[in-house]
DNA sequence: TTCCCTGCAAAGCCTTTGCATGATT
DNA sequence: AATCATGCAAAGGCTTTGCAGGGAA
């Protein structure tokens, strides 16, 4: 499965945005992540790069390109927002409380049924979040 | 479908609590509450009742409450955390974006997906939240 | 040159916490 | 009487915002 590059040059060129280079930074960082990292931790690794960099543009560079669709937001148990690319295809997460580690899934069965499930009750569905909270399992029982 | 009254004497007699005023309206408000209100709204209310009670109380015997297994916390969109009283049997929740109003709804079938799909990773699950942001379904297309 | 964007600091929202007073056991 | 719970106010985490200076078009 590939997933096109965010192409942040257009993306500004198209909604009439200044291409700044603490956008390109960010827009970067979050093409190579592979967790979900938020605000602060996003941060952290800007300023390795640009040591200028504030908070606060992460937080509006984050807002803006969630509300562009580049980005989604995700809030998981009461923790800080965190993100990653808005992918083509939904997926939901499985998120470890061991461990903070996020997997992705998709069933489209589940899907199906939200679907089924608002329709019955007069809705349309604009959007959902299904978050599984998990440990690993283990294989056997043995003495706590 | 009955549901048993939260008994708040019981409650404080078995984890060795004392059965004050405050637990005794706070408990009242969410037993007759059929919204799911935040810690603001429920203190509100309970000022109605009795005017000295204060904010942090509310949220003190919220969180009391929700570790003893008597109440559950949801965090819909980023708003406020909203409470409701613990269900025998779990459900999960429609939410109109449009009025704000969050009707349950419980799938069997969606459950079982969950369980196999977080077998299927190695995971157990500890809990989940499936949250489904809805609008009124519009019977007819019409011109916006 | 124009205006958007940034950095900085301050404020905002929701929630938790420290501490002295007050109520329950 | 001994604790535990409360009220009050302050602080805490995360996020947003006001504003003046800086940078992209």
């Amino acid at each position: 499965m590939h997933i096109d590059p965010i192409d942040i040059v257009k993306i500004c060129k198209e909604c009439g945005l200044r291409l700044t280079g603490q956008r390109r930074v960010i827009v970067e960082l979050l093409q190579q992540a592979s967790d979900h990292p938020d605000a602060l931790e996003l941060h952290r690794r800007a300023t390795k790069v640009d040591p200028r960099i504030a908070l606060s543009t992460i937080y509006r560079t984050l807002s803006l390109l969630e509300e562009k669709g580049v980005l989604e937001r995700h809030v998981f148990g009461s923790g800080p927002a965190r993100f990653e690319r808005a992918d083509a295809e939904h997926h939901d997460h499985l998120i470890d409380v061991e461990s903070g580690q996020v997997v992705e899934f998709r069933s489209d069965e589940i899907e199906r049924l939200q679907q089924q499930i608002a329709r019955e009750h007069g809705f349309e569905i604009i959007s959902h979040r299904l978050e599984i909270y998990v440990r690993p399992l283990q294989r056997r029982k043995r003495k706590s």
